[in-house]
DNA sequence: GTGTTACCGTAACCGATGTTACGGAATGGA
DNA sequence: TCCATTCCGTAACATCGGTTACGGTAACAC
């Protein structure tokens, strides 16, 4: 029985090697040549990690989509009131930092793909709406009055409002700096409690 | 002298046909050919009325800006109350019909497009900041008392959440139907005024 | 140390894509 | 009617991208 590999750790590291090739070249530079020289090995390594190249951008969403649900989890986890907890995740979601915005613009690339791939337009959906669960569950916390669809409606409102700054600042950084993120968040926030 | 074309004129039906493509296929299909296909034509047709694919990709998106751009100037020579008029630009902007949500996708696409290539993402600035500057405008006209960095805040807040709204009603439609663009739009407008 | 076996780098293949060059065809004037 | 000239479809070219197949190489067992 000769070497032997781990293939849950190279498939990791494949995929973030995505993340970087889409960060930095965007969807046209995203080739599995390009991946691989991120990565450090060639196409034969990502060929033999993944049947085909949708399997490596399929298993890059999904590992995307939990890294940010682990941070959602731990921001909760970290307690407080209601309405911090809420400020908390949304600005995890947010981008005020410099790997925020490289993710931004990884979040782009994988919306621009899934309109063209119906799987990956499947997982886009799904974790969207997750997400959207997420926010619904976290303002009924502070408006235990509320009823569900009025919480819906301004969870959609918030994630709406984070994703449309994510994707401006994508494309114009100096227009939206973290300072308007902030400002956004709190002046949302502050509709929801007056 | 020999038959003439309108050049003018192939440079938009093809700009069209770009649109088309890239509502339909997403960014990956959009190839000359595919566009040449959609516009009724050949690829020679396509390289005789545009250097480049890239000059192609230059013309439509400045045409869909400046088709936009006439949009909002007529909801705003409509007149009206300062809030109306806000209101019905932001309509504009916001998927409540089938052609808004191809706009949408086509938008996407471009913007995918624009973080590759630096001539795109130009473009997307200038187009993004005229519209902050039309809807800090507007901010003003019913908030007279209110400072310019307070205007802008406050415009730059209604057009996340509307380009929000967008991207995200690209991908899933069903999650983000039009009642849900009004319902944003309109607590957004209530949270400026009162 | 040696043999066996899985791993992966190399390199080729094939279709697709942007671009170019040529030639036929259609138009407007003489 | 015929010609000259512009336009654009055809087809080829070079390159690139995803995928595949082969062969060397390195690790583990004995």
């Amino acid at each position: 029985m000769p070497r032997q590999r781990d293939v849950g750790a190279q498939r990791e590291l494949l995929s973030g090697a995505v993340w970087q090739v889409l960060a930095a070249e965007g969807l046209p530079g995203l080739t599995v040549r390009a991946v691989a020289e991120r990565a450090g090995c060639t196409t034969g390594l990502v060929m033999h990690a993944f049947p085909t190249k949708r399997a490596l951008l399929l298993h890059a969403r999904d590992l995307l989509h939990q890294r940010t649900a682990e941070r959602a989890d731990a921001a909760e986890a970290a307690g407080g009131p209601p309405a911090a907890v809420l400020r908390d995740v949304l600005c995890h979601a947010a981008t005020l930092t410099a790997e925020a915005a490289d993710e931004a613009r990884v979040w782009v690339g994988f919306l621009a793909a899934a309109l063209a791939d119906p799987e990956l337009a499947e997982r886009h959906r799904a974790h969207n709406r997750s997400f959207v669960n997420r926010v619904t569950r976290l303002v009924g916390a502070g408006h235990p009055r509320w009823a569900h669809p009025r919480r819906e409606r301004a969870a959609k409102r918030l994630i709406a409002l984070v994703e449309g700054l994510n994707v401006l600042t994508a494309a114009d950084p100096a227009t939206y700096p973290p300072a308007v993120h902030r400002d956004a968040i709190a002046a949302a926030l502050r509709e929801l409690e007056g």
